[in-house]
DNA sequence: CGACCCTCAACAATTTATAT
DNA sequence: ATATAAATTGTTGAGGGTCG
């Protein structure tokens, strides 16, 4: 976020701007990629676990869209802009996909094998595939996964935005785990864990009841 | 010598505008 | 109204320089 400084105290006057023009000069469309190897782009079976990995988009991963999506395109059949529709409705109205952000994906799943499209009249109608329905299957529990987040999310949107509060709390966390130096024991790890957890587990009680 | 803060670089998604 | 493309924004990871 760009509160990096807004609590720190003196900082210079530009500030904000870090990359104006970094390097998609020259082409049309040149995103692509090709930096640290990160791999974060799916894989087969690929979602790898639970819990973190939040890279550079927004809430979920383009990996998550493109569960849902394909989810939805299993359930029935749509196209791009029904598409968005639908999980706008899902999300009670509180989030909505935007074209630049499903059109794209949605033409990886094609190409992908995934889905297969249908030229209807200026509307394209995208369907599942065989592989599709593999991949839905292989990862259903993934997508389910996606999918109850996404209705958390959902709700913490409704309900309240992220306190700058928690950034700092973190922060202070992260910090304290830093300055630990010493060694980490078993013991040791297995008590933060403890701690964490069970703040977790307030905060989850304590959200759903209230 | 150690720790902290700031800046650089890049990817992935959102937003916006434009074309069909 | 829908699809496509371009520009914008935000986030994340890594590194370097400076203060204590």
């Amino acid at each position: 976020m760009g509160f990096h400084h807004l609590f720190g105290r003196h900082h210079h006057h530009h500030g904000c701007d870090g990359r104006e023009a970094w390097a998609r000069e020259a082409m049309g469309i040149g995103r692509g990629r090709g930096r640290r190897g990160f791999g974060d782009d799916e894989g087969e079976g690929g979602w790898g676990g639970m819990g973190g990995r939040f890279r550079g988009g927004r809430v979920f991963g383009h990996g998550d869209l493109k569960l849902i999506l394909l989810a939805l395109i299993a359930e029935q059949p749509r196209h791009g802009y029904e598409l968005i529709r639908t999980i706008e409705e899902m999300f009670d109205g509180a989030y909505a996909p935007s074209p630049g952000a499903v059109y794209p994906t949605l033409t990886l799943l094609e190409e992908l094998g995934h889905a297969s499209v249908q030229s209807d009249d200026g509307k394209k109608l995208y369907t599942i595939t065989e592989a599709g329905k593999a991949f839905l299957a292989e990862n259903k529990e993934a997508v389910d996964a996606v999918m109850s987040r996404m209705e958390q999310t959902a709700r913490m949107f409704a309900r309240a935005a992220a306190p700058m509060a928690l950034r700092e709390a973190m922060h202070n966390l992260k910090r304290a785990l830093f300055m630990h130096g010493g060694p980490w024991n078993t013991e040791e790890v297995k008590r933060i864990v403890d701690i964490i957890k069970r703040a977790a587990d307030e905060i989850i009680k304590g959200k759903k009841d209230a």
